[in-house]
DNA sequence: CGCTAATGTTCATTTGAGTTATCTTAAAGG
DNA sequence: CCTTTAAGATAACTCAAATGAACATTAGCG
């Protein structure tokens, strides 16, 4: 993170569904009666990492989300999250069938 | 991030989670045809963090992450990761049910 | 093909994420 | 209740995440 303006204080939308995602993962963590430092050394982190993630810290790394998901058996979880099956938007537009890169040229700005 | 050997190297299956993640950004991204610029400026961050998100650096912040999904219009995919309703093993174990805390003592080590 | 813009890459700089340590607060067991 | 200990809070320090700039590469339109 950084001096970004979005990873310290991003859009509500963002704050939410960090703290929202947090509070489940303390939920499956209490459910598996396992404590904070417990559930820190087997991801390979410390316990007040542990500890932002549950409260849903905008600045913590991917990688200790996903740790804390894996180390609670719930990384399968995030497979369907963005899954070009499942995109509906994405399918409706579906401007760019195999491209690798955006339109070159002319934006014409779709949604927003 | 930081000197965490967890953030720096994650286990395997959390690398390759992450990895897979940020492919289906890529996709979704270009589907909608927005170049990796156009999508940064809209979540707020810069061009080659955008890159990082999709080439599933461990390092990068939740909130690039999540607002990144949040620019594509993803984020509610967000909501049943983790969620309690469909949590099997938590359910099945469901020790603790309300608890604030995890068990006191003795741990007796569940899973793993 | 040939040009242009999208993406990759490197580098220096800044700032905050993550760490350990210590102290405090408050669940929960007996 | 009273004790134990999980979890919140603070502090100082370290190191890399994020940025902007500049340059290299390559996809893809005409």
């Amino acid at each position: 993170m950084m001096n970004s303006p979005a990873v310290q204080s991003p859009p509500a939308a963002v704050e939410e569904a960090l703290a929202r995602l947090g509070g489940r993962l303390r939920i499956a963590r209490l459910r598996r009666n396992l404590t904070t430092e417990e559930l820190a050394s087997r991801i390979g982190l410390s316990r007040q990492t542990v500890s932002s993630v549950e409260r849903g810290r905008p600045g913590v790394s991917a990688a200790a989300v996903l740790g804390t998901l894996w180390a609670l058996r719930l990384l399968d979880d995030l497979e369907p999250v963005a899954a070009p099956a499942l995109d509906a938007e994405g399918s409706a537009l579906e401007l760019a069938r195999g491209r690798k890169r955006a339109r070159p040229r002319r934006a014409l700005d779709d949604d927003f």
